[in-house]
DNA sequence: ACATTAAGTGATT
DNA sequence: AATCACTTAATGT
């Protein structure tokens, strides 16, 4: 009964101070459980259950949609420090399998709470039950302005909005990253990346090495 | 030196 | 803007 984890209530005041009944705080870090995660590892899956929800302390997650028929991916948002896959409530809740693919696209700390708590804790604890209100709040207004871009907006619009989210949740002015793999994102040939890439290039909004893109 | 992978380019639809 | 068919450049073995 007494293996609380010590790191988490700074953790929690640090980056989740708006949960802030006492004795929930003390539940987390009973029942949490904290993972590191290093760029690249795939942590969920298409089709896979969700037996925990994350509570993202460091790095940033990139949520990835996946058509089922020909394979080709499409960005929908990335998850920073303070924010959690709203996705995993809904699937937790209702027990399904997940939509959607998330991947660490920088090195990532989490504290990982058991599905049978989230539930538990809506009654209990309002500032829990706002959490997850806002949570699914947020993402939907990211998830609309993820449509209209796709719908609206032309493609070196829509890269360039890429290149800032990418550079902000890396904190870096330098992107590694191949055309290929932005296209994918983008859901958008490697040529025509190539192409606005090279455009962006002689306006000097960045510069472009092998693997590698500058932001100017 | 050779093979592999990333990036650049023009033509076609 | 996608696809194809290449070329050129960078990098790994």
């Amino acid at each position: 009964m007494d293996n609380i984890n010590l790191e988490i209530p700074d953790l929690l005041r640090r980056h989740f101070p708006f949960l802030r009944e006492s004795s929930l705080q003390k539940e987390i870090a009973l029942v949490g459980a904290i993972h590191h995660f290093k760029e690249g590892e795939i942590l969920m899956n298409f089709g896979s259950y969700i037996k925990s929800v994350p509570l993202l302390v460091k790095g940033a997650i990139k949520v990835v949609r996946e058509d089922d028929v020909d394979g080709k991916e499409l960005l929908l948002y990335f998850l920073h420090a303070g924010q959690t896959c709203s996705m995993s409530f809904s699937c937790c809740m209702m027990n399904k399998k997940s939509d959607i693919r998330t991947t660490v696209e920088d090195d990532a700390t989490l504290i990982a709470i058991p599905i049978k708590y989230v539930d538990e804790w809506m009654g209990k604890y309002s500032s829990w039950k706002n959490f997850v209100m806002q949570s699914y709040d947020s993402r939907m207004r990211e998830m609309v302005r993820t449509i209209d871009s796709i719908a609206f907006r032309k493609m070196d619009e829509r890269l360039l909005e890429y290149l800032y989210q990418k550079s902000k949740v890396h904190q870096s002015k330098i992107l590694f990253a191949t055309h290929q793999e932005i296209a994918d994102d983008l859901n958008a040939s490697r040529e025509a990346i190539s192409r606005l890439l090279k455009k962006l290039e002689n306006s000097n909004r960045v510069r472009l090495e092998r693997n590698k893109i500058h932001i100017l």
